[in-house]
DNA sequence: CGTGTGATTGACGCCTGTCAACGTCTGTGG
DNA sequence: CCACAGACGTTGACAGGCGTCAATCACACG
């Protein structure tokens, strides 16, 4: 049940350096204001699905959330995370192509809506926003690029110690030292691309070979460098 | 050795109905006209090159280009192939990243370089082209997300089926039937993501059970329902 | 005719997916 | 308070897909 808030407890769309949206001009900032819709996400829902239409882009003010597609046997294929500042959905509704992924929240999320035709007159009227959204799905390409290549070319063990790594990357550390994101072993799984029980298995190896703690679903890396070894990283 | 070519001879940039430059005025076309530069290539030619910057778009207007990234062992993996009406390099001249792929050609081509700074600016003056430039990463960036799900989660057999079947949606076939693309088994394993005689020994499997017929590198579809079933296709 | 590249086949073994059983934890309802 | 269900995590057994290595063949080319 996502609850709708104020609009002024999201304020980062505009405002942040690295926001999609910092070159917007004042004017068309307040028409953004005018606009956009904020919600507030509970762990679990759902903001939009496979083969559904979107209407318009999210934007991630808060919280964590989990792009993913479905496959074979409804295996999901996770794509990727997006966190603050990220926006999801824009591919379809960009394109006018209905989803192809689903979002799910990961962790209780505040997320923008902006309808679609107000993405399209920003496009149209300003160049440089245009140009940071190409430029935004340039970077998504080239890491699904690099994506595409890893799984194809490197063993479970390998992709999984990458998988740690970028995690920690992108999340960081909590207060203890545990990466900062909370995945299920199948989450796991679904990231790198294997089945649940051979990710168990080399957590438990990379533990006993003293390159990681595990306490419950939390990890933390205690031999970075060698996990990068493992990683075998390439370009 | 590639040779400089008549740019009359290239006339598809912004004629054709599909092409990415259909949208440009008459004006930016005539500039499109003057700037660009139109370049006959030999297979095997290479025209760009991983982790080199890359100082504008390629737009194929005959021939066919294989895009890769040099993974593991200096083992390819085919992310694309290019053709008529497409562009390549993109990716990496609207970012300003180094370019993460390397294009080789695979068939001898035409194809017209149009520098960054020309796009740059079509970009901001036309938002119709923007468009059309984003739409087209659209596509890309949707296809990419499905090669990573199947990728991750078929056999190396199904993987192959479909690939088999995409090539002759993509390119059709000869005068004598044969899939219009001649790729090594080895390029054929490195789109698959997979090792050469397992290439081989599959499709001489998928030759006694009658799905295809081998003449070469040559290859003829003759049960793609069948081809289909196996391929195990989905979303 | 020698050389080199690509295609093919066979042998071998490890990685990894699958199946099954069991343990752990949490929340729910009697 | 206890029993139970259900989700998740763990471990073991097992087979087979697939990668690797090596030898041989086919074919083009200088």
């Amino acid at each position: 049940m996502p609850d709708f808030i104020e609009p002024h407890t999201c304020a980062f769309c505009s405002q942040h350096s690295n926001s999609i949206f910092r070159h917007l001009t004042p004017e068309e900032n307040l028409i953004l204001e005018e606009s956009k819709i904020c919600t507030s996400y509970k762990k679990g829902d759902i903001i939009y699905s496979e083969n559904n239409k979107i209407k318009g882009i999210y934007c991630v003010n808060k919280g964590i959330i989990k792009i993913f597609k479905t496959g074979i046997d409804c295996k999901e294929q996770i794509i990727a995370f997006a966190k603050t500042g990220d926006i999801v959905g824009y591919r379809s509704t960009l394109s006018g192509e209905l989803a192809c992924t689903t979002a799910k929240i990961l962790e209780d999320a505040e997320v923008c809506f902006i309808p679609v035709d107000l993405i399209l007159r920003f496009i149209k009227s300003n160049g440089n926003f245009a140009m940071d959204i190409i430029q935004y799905m340039s970077k998504e390409l080239g890491e699904a690029n690099n994506f595409i290549t890893e799984i194809a070319q490197k063993t479970v063990r390998e992709r999984l110690a990458e998988v740690l790594i970028k995690l920690y990357n992108d999340f960081g550390n909590s207060s203890e030292g545990y990466i900062a994101i909370n995945l299920t072993r199948e989450e796991l799984a679904n990231l790198v691309g294997t089945a649940t029980e051979s990710v168990i298995r080399l957590l438990s190896e990379f533990k006993s070979d003293q390159l990681i703690e595990l306490k419950g679903r939390k990890i933390k890396l205690i031999n970075l460098s060698k996990l990068e070894r493992i990683s075998n990283v390439f370009g």
